[in-house]
DNA sequence: CTAGTATGTGTAACCGGTTACACAACTATA
DNA sequence: TATAGTTGTGTAACCGGTTACACATACTAG
């Protein structure tokens, strides 16, 4: 392996010199940087980051903590994340938090050892002193850590009066709305968007609490559907309990979108799948990755930031779950 | 921060018994290795783990390749590896290769520079020098690089032949075979179990190669189903080309199970989100991911592994899209 | 003409570990 | 009793970079 003396001797420079040019930090000579860079050339050098980051005790890693990346949400997100950090000549550590406080102050104080550039933080913990603690660049997603801490997020709230108003167009008089779990923030902005728009027009609804999780989701549908057959319409939370919603609706033999109009929440590619497809208010998961990512390439290199706050629009997608016009 | 000078100075010993007393290599007394032991207790001292990976020319970095963490096979076995690392005191590094040898080359690379302690593979490249010369310790997942690298698949064959099973068994005449891409390893051995299947009974089939992508997979059936009415089974050679056939059987007005029955390959959550249900071979992705994870982590370690090979069974998975009884 | 600033470079300490080697003391063997 | 082997420890070099500081030269302004 060459080092960094190996170039120095081969250009005929001092070390300090060679790091410089490497660097771009502090003076280096026309020709003293020719030099160097034909020794580099010629020797195939590599800086070893590992040295580096010994003394500078920094790294290009980036710990991206994440509950769990079975979770069909967040793959695109990783994918997003690791595709820009790429480009920036960042590495990406992985780590599934499970939610658990525990784990994931265990990551960061593994991490930091490594000296870790910053993390993306996915995480619905309400308090995590940990993090402010970390004394390192954070970004978080969906989740506003504290003021300091900048965060990319969906416009949650606009996109369930989206989701909400899909259906109330297409005639719906009775709906069911599958909230999420209540110490979500994304489900709480949901909620208040449907709320808030159902609160304005002539129409029944009820509200259930609901994991994002299939099996259990269809259950309660299964139950609602029975005790209340008036229901001809559902807003889920997300895709995977619309899913559920939908097989529910299947098993209890009720006409999707006939009988039944569903609208879903997130955009994820299950939802084209199911059939009849899903209508659903889709989050643009890559972009708030890809924005999460820049964020904090910006803080690691010091580089101001236009917000504190992003928020990523998102669209709404129809598919067959709902009737093709509006009444 | 403490290093080990601090904890020498602090037990009054020197730099290498410390060193010596935690790494468990050489002579320490019983006397010197508790005064350090309350030295490190005392002061909390942490190992750096960039400085002693500067000169071991070691790390505890696993990297993980794959083609793309958005296919929805891959999440699990990301999954799987990291809580295995996390046990063994690893950390992942996620990279997405999409297929690309150039990629794959240069994470090799970056990672080499950092001293990663291995890699994890999971590639359809036939051809691979920067694996077999990349002198670190690899496992391979479904796809055998060289005879000196570990590798870790489903039993693939045996388990399209239960799928092939499945459908004759239940009165299927006529079958289509959706044989995925030919350069796939995993995708051939599928196709060998259908074909060493098919021909020991008597009955019709056809073979399309079609890509392990949704739209994809629709759009092929939709035709075959449209030129071929006889048809009265599907083996599709993934869960999501499944989902593709039942789409456009659906499309297409035909009754899944009654005039058509459907038989995917992997075991992925989508299936049972399907309606009805996927009948689906399914394979133990998680398992897959913490064997490779064991092995690895064994070559890392120098020590002795049991096979070069490792062959996880497949289960066949029977919900809606197959009929119950046997006929 | 001189002080002050910008430019340019090298020496050597430092980041925080590991380890080769020298050396001492004690035990076992012939 | 001489010799070899085992146990135990410390010094200092080393891994491969960065950087504080000292020093030298050239240029500018007063």
């Amino acid at each position: 392996m060459t080092t960094i003396r190996d170039v120095a001797k081969k250009a005929g420079v001092s070390v300090a010199t060679v790091s410089r040019f490497l660097n771009s930090t502090g003076y280096v000579s026309q020709e003293a940087a020719e030099a160097v860079s034909a020794a580099v050339a010629e020797l195939k050098y590599e800086l070893n980051p590992v040295a580096r980051s010994l003394n500078t005790k920094k790294s290009n890693l980036i710990g991206l903590i994440l509950p769990d990346i079975t979770n069909p949400f967040f793959p695109e997100l990783a994918r997003a994340v690791e595709d820009i950090a790429l480009t920036y000549g960042y590495t990406v550590i992985l780590c599934n938090s499970d939610e658990k406080p525990e784990k994931e102050k265990n990551y960061i104080e593994t991490l930091k050892k490594k000296y870790i550039a910053g993390f993306i933080v996915t995480s619905n913990q309400s308090d995590a002193p940990h993090y402010a603690n970390a004394n390192l660049p954070i970004v978080a997603l969906d989740r506003i850590i504290n003021e300091k801490i900048p965060t990319i997020s969906s416009n949650n709230k606009e996109g369930a009066s989206l989701g909400t108003k899909a259906l109330l167009d297409r005639g719906c008089k009775n709906i069911l709305f599958l909230r999420g779990p209540e110490d979500l923030n994304p489900a709480n902005d949901r909620y208040e968007g449907f709320m808030e728009t159902i609160q304005q027009v002539d129409a029944n609804y009820h509200v259930v609490s609901c994991p994002f999780h299939f099996a259990d989701s269809q259950k309660i549908v299964e139950q609602m559907l029975r005790d209340h057959p008036e229901i001809d319409g559902i807003f889920a939370s997300s895709d995977v309990s619309a899913a559920g919603a939908l097989k529910a609706a299947a098993l209890l033999g009720i006409a999707v979108p006939e009988k039944l109009q569903i609208v879903g929440f997130d955009g994820v590619a299950l939802g084209e799948m199911l059939t009849p497809g899903l209508t659903t208010v889709a989050q643009d998961v890559y972009k708030m990755g890809a924005i999460a990512t820049r964020v904090l390439i910006k803080r690691i290199e010091n580089q101001e930031i236009d917000h504190q706050f992003y928020e990523v629009p998102v669209k709404l997608v129809l598919r067959g779950t709902t009737r093709s016009g509006i009444e």
